[in-house]
DNA sequence: GATGAATGAGGATTCATTCAT
DNA sequence: TATGAATGAATCCTCATTCAT
């Protein structure tokens, strides 16, 4: 009648437990994380996280990585692949990708970056390998190839994609500082497109 | 022959404290940062750190308040006061400021109240209070008065004052993170800035 | 293609279980020998050990006695029938054994029990009763034999054979703490063989 | 009324912990011995055991050093110093200092250096360098004075100053193995000293 | 005020042992 | 039999905080 004392579950346990890092992590940050919490919101022992990740860091990286890989590749694949004009793709898909970043676990990641990436270099590297020189790299190619159509100027922004980005970075930390304070981070993107748009069009 | 110990005055202490505190807390995080270290750095005990803030929660506070409240007034000031027209001192003063934002103190306490403002919501209403929503309703009302004055279109900018710093959010951000990897953070600033003016110049 | 996994006879396994624990408790000593690292020497799971040895406990003991028991048997079968007179006895097989000892598993054996005997007087016990009380009967016998016959003198040696022993006992421990340093261990005990019968002989 | 919660005696702390320490280690052994235990028995909190050693196994290191270098001392000088002729020596205050060893804390820290010397070479060099060597050299040196002068012949002993040592050695192994086993150690050792100068006198 | 020795709760990690498969 | 995933008590160590001096 009682919950059987063991599950052997070797295929899942990776993920479980480092889905309930992630919560746990994101909730409290690296330090302030417990390792016994981690393993009781996985449904797990203490001793069975061991066995799976070597230390807590161990542990945050894997949990850092699973997170951040994922969605990039969706993205970069859409641009790569696109028949929109740039325009259209600019207004279209890459709006909606960057509206939705800002409430994702992406956001938690960026937050457990900041806070702790001075102490993880390797992490660091990663995620900028893996992730934001990527995405710079998509999003100029792309400014290139507007220019290239005739479709855009050649202004400072072709090489500063981050102008593209940063409203939606200040929108991932204003929520995560001022949840409770408005915020039309939505507009604030949107209003930033159009702008840099009626800037670069020809 | 032995150093001057009572010469220092007693007053000067809390600043002394808090002074090193800043440093540990900007080099090792809160949770990391040591109380023994920070009254190393300060020259006092332990004990007379206590005597002087409770906790090291408080300390961490006074900490925080302390770097934030002083810089943000003087740009107050001087957006009040000033004799420029709005996009002189669009261009030259506050794009001034803003550059010299993401390498300043002020930029360590942000990389602090991203990682631990969660626990400590009294900081983050603090920080809100006197330094984000003042230095926000600051430059709404500029560009109002610029409006007002027929220097500029009433846009979508008006009402969006972040869109002025989301530049300078993602260059400390960066800076926090990627040490290393180059940007050009001035020029991403002052593309923004001509973006945003040609953008709602009348 | 895979290795005879069911090829090994069952009946060995205590046997093999055994061998590989002596290997890892030699190597770690007790406390720091890992049941884990055991059972990998051993090419069975854990779970299969736990099967032949109750606890670790357990499979201490089973080592040790295995161990020890065997070689003793040999030298007191020679003691007791051999046809050489005392003294070539002791100068041909009886230093020939002991000169053997201090680099054989006796040595680890010794070591280990040093080291754990306190918590296990069971098996300081059998150890007592197994090898060294038969063992030191059997000197003591042989050299009353030699009294009787007129070879020796009675002396103070007859009721302290472990002054045959003493040199073999520090070569021992000498090899367990010193392995680097140089002592010549075969003469050591050489020379006390000698000295001993230039003492008793009639 | 109640014992007051701190006592600050900083100057009698490391012994107290390390005379704790000493008890804990020579009950237990290395691993078993719990840092608990030390600091309860030393009437001392964990956290100050920590102030003053760094590690357990710092601890381990202190007590061994402290225990071993004092008594040495003591035999050297006389060594040096005496004006007995070497056989009155080697009757008198020699075998009383062998005779008292196996009793004493040295045995106590052989039986560790026996333990655990494997995983702390340093501690294994430290005795070898501090006590063995210089012990043996004194006792070379003795002979070989002996020999000057025409009190002893010149034979295998002198090279072999251990042949003295050995029954001490076997006595102290038989008191931590065999408490309860009849050997008369101090018998042991004068035969074997009335034996060796038996050899050895002209 | 000022010190820093002393405290002890709390946390990461290990590992002998169990048991579902 | 045989496996090895799973358990959790036990242990070393840390560090914010206290308090006798």
């Amino acid at each position: 009648m009682t919950a059987p004392r063991y599950q052997r579950r070797k295929e899942d346990r990776p993920r479980e437990i480092s889905e309930a890092a992630f919560e746990v992590f994101a909730e409290k940050g690296y330090a302030a994380a417990r390792v016994d919490e981690v393993a009781k919101r996985a449904g797990v022992s203490k001793g069975l996280l061991y066995l799976y990740f070597d230390t807590k860091e161990e542990l945050f990286k894997a949990v850092i990585k699973r997170v951040v890989t994922r969605r990039i590749d969706a993205l970069l694949l859409a641009l790569e692949e696109t028949d929109l004009s740039s325009e259209e793709f600019v207004r279209g898909p890459l709006l909606e990708f960057m509206k939705q970043i800002p409430g994702s676990p992406v956001a938690v990641v960026i937050r457990l970056l900041i806070a702790e990436g001075h102490r993880h270099p390797d992490l660091v590297s990663y995620y900028w390998e893996n992730v934001v020189s990527r995405g710079l790299a998509a999003i100029s190619r792309f400014i290139e190839r507007g220019v290239e159509r005739g479709e855009f100027r050649d202004t400072a922004v072709t090489g500063l994609p981050q102008l593209v980005l940063s409203p939606m970075m200040l929108s991932m930390i204003w929520r995560i500082l001022f949840t409770t304070r408005e915020l039309d981070t939505d507009r604030l993107m949107e209003t930033q497109i159009e702008m840099i748009l009626a800037y670069i069009k020809a």
